[in-house]
DNA sequence: TATTGTTATACTCTATAACTATA
DNA sequence: TATAGTTATAGAGTATAACAATA
């Protein structure tokens, strides 16, 4: 359910205007501007691609590392998604109420839920990943195999300091 | 000036908890997911280090489009950015108020505005610039140069549709 | 004393609509 | 009739603080 607007000045959409004066100035080499832009890019693409499923890009990474046995706790979802805990109780609340996700108790910290994805919720996710995948795939056009595997890789680095 | 916080979850950190469940779920291959995360990383190293300058990872942007002579209008540094042109308003107002950018009327449209940067907005871009540039240094710590420029390549592709 | 999940709040960012002055 | 800049507003996302139950 995209808007219903006319999308003149589109914000999350790719720019192809400025693209000569961004490589005269000093944002030309500068990884973190595109890093920024491009993934502006991504999240729009994705959450437009996703809410068919009623997810949205966090949603949807959330419901992934939920459908991983034995299940993360809330804590390790926010230090994964680089979210803090308080954020993740509300995207747990929404796929729950949904009978998306279910929050066990930890049997061994009674402190902790282990959040799981559900029957339906794996097969939501079944269904989402491959529209997930498409979006990528339509967005990447023209970028090979190998290309992509080199992005996923460095981008890796970056955001869980490993290869 | 960051927070004086201890930092225990710390949001916008680099995740290094949760790289083993990601690499076994949906999201081990998915270049929007660690687009996503990767920026977040970036957007908040280089806020936290262009705060020393009284920037941010935005008007640090707009700063340097609008180094590039003639300067853009207040819509091309919208479409640049992928900003709504309403966004662009506060930011040209902010960096007006301090000196550092300065409205001409575009002489040949009326309507328009041609943002430039002033003598003063110009040396703050240059000391920014070295902060920003040694920032990306230091979060790429292990990457080298060709890895670099790859990965600035492959997100230009996504940003700007093009090579 | 520290940690898990939670509630609350303020601030930034994103998205949309509408107005004005020009073209 | 369309476009540049502007104002306004609501919703999503980010950042902090504090509290109850448990370790």
């Amino acid at each position: 359910m995209p808007s219903p607007r006319a999308r003149d000045a589109a914000p999350s959409a790719r720019a192809s205007v400025g693209a000569a004066r961004v490589a005269r100035s000093v944002l030309d080499d500068d990884a973190f501007f595109h890093l920024a832009r491009a993934a502006a890019v991504a999240i729009g693409e994705g959450n437009a691609a996703l809410t068919e499923h009623g997810l949205r890009s966090r949603s949807y990474s959330v419901l992934a590392l939920a459908a991983v046995e034995p299940g993360p706790s809330q804590r390790e979802l926010a230090a994964t998604l680089g979210l803090d805990p308080s954020q993740v109780v509300a995207l747990v609340d929404d796929l729950q109420s949904r009978g998306l996700v279910e929050r066990r108790p930890d049997p061994s910290d009674r402190r902790a839920n282990v959040v799981v994805a559900t029957e339906a919720g794996g097969q939501l996710l079944a269904d989402a990943s491959v529209t997930a995948r498409a979006t990528v795939e339509r967005v990447h056009a023209g970028m090979n195999d190998d290309e992509r595997a080199t992005l996923v890789r460095l981008l890796k680095r970056i955001a869980f300091a490993a290869d």
